[in-house]
DNA sequence: TGATAATGGTTTCATTTGAAACTATGTTGA
DNA sequence: TCAACATAGTTTCAAATGAAACCATTATCA
């Protein structure tokens, strides 16, 4: 803890700048935007679809709602962006044996072939975003996301 | 990296559980949407009014642009944040000498009342957030969202 | 000077978003 | 078996958001 950001508890002070919940979200929005952007303007794809095709990359017929349990998506989203990925052709639905209310959902050869040219893109880029952190942070990074998203996620 | 991951990249797949922006989005998005709830059930306040309550709080006087160089937010956000505070009554505006385009902005004794309720609270929420973490993770947390931050806004 | 550009801040308008309501289908239990 | 409830997914409607245009004022400099 900074010497300044401790006196400033003291004094009743809050300094946002070493706010955790604020400097993660400025982190996370930069990063994201920065992804958003690079996404949109290659393959007119938004995030919420981007995160879609790539559960359906690597786990092929999922239906929706089992897209929303692996995504920390809500439904409407997924709905949402299920339905312009049909438009775009990008994932095809098949029935689901014995229940007529959902589908599976596949990407399509098209999908399949954006999907191949984001990966490499989107690993790439969280090469360069990690680039400054040797083997021993990355992990120590992983170790410390992974305690505070369980933390987050019982508060 | 775990050897799933690894597998994966070597076959062009892409975990999203794994990604980073993805992670970090999560955990954002989970961190902030609590605190936003709770200061919105408490104090009828957004996260963006919040953080021009905050900044004013340390350096009181800062006009809207100041103010948006030191949050992260854009000038539209602060503007329509600053105009909700003043309809509540928690900031008040002053003249800048020699500019008749900018004001000085600061808390009013109502402000101030709230501001003290809420720090604690954000710092004991923090706290909470932080409490699988020894010091030295923290720390360490500190430092590698630094160096993330850094790499972000070069990216 | 006076024209042009830059800055501080607000408003407008189209788009995105989220919550709740809704349709259709499936399950449960009296 | 049928009434109540649960689930999958979509739609609707109001509110939040972002980009661009905008107004007022200040700075620049020919």
């Amino acid at each position: 803890m900074r010497s300044e950001a401790v006196k400033a508890r003291r004094d009743g002070l809050l300094f946002l700048e070493h706010f955790l919940p604020y400097r993660l979200s400025v982190l996370s929005n930069t990063v994201s935007g920065r992804i958003a952007k690079s996404y949109e303007e290659r393959f007119q794809l938004t995030i919420a679809e981007w995160r879609v095709m790539a559960v359906l990359g690597r786990f092929p017929g999922l239906t929706a709602a089992e897209v929303t349990e692996r995504t920390a998506m809500d439904k409407v989203q997924v709905s949402r962006a299920v339905s312009r990925l049909k438009e775009t052709q990008r994932i095809e639905q098949r029935a689901v044996e014995g229940d007529r209310r959902a589908r599976h959902l596949f990407l399509t050869d098209i999908g399949h072939e954006v999907y191949a040219e984001i990966v490499p893109l989107a690993l790439d880029y969280e090469r360069r975003f990690t680039s400054g952190l040797n083997a021993a942070e990355r992990a120590q990074l992983d170790r410390l996301l992974d305690k505070l998203t369980a933390a987050a996620a019982t508060l």
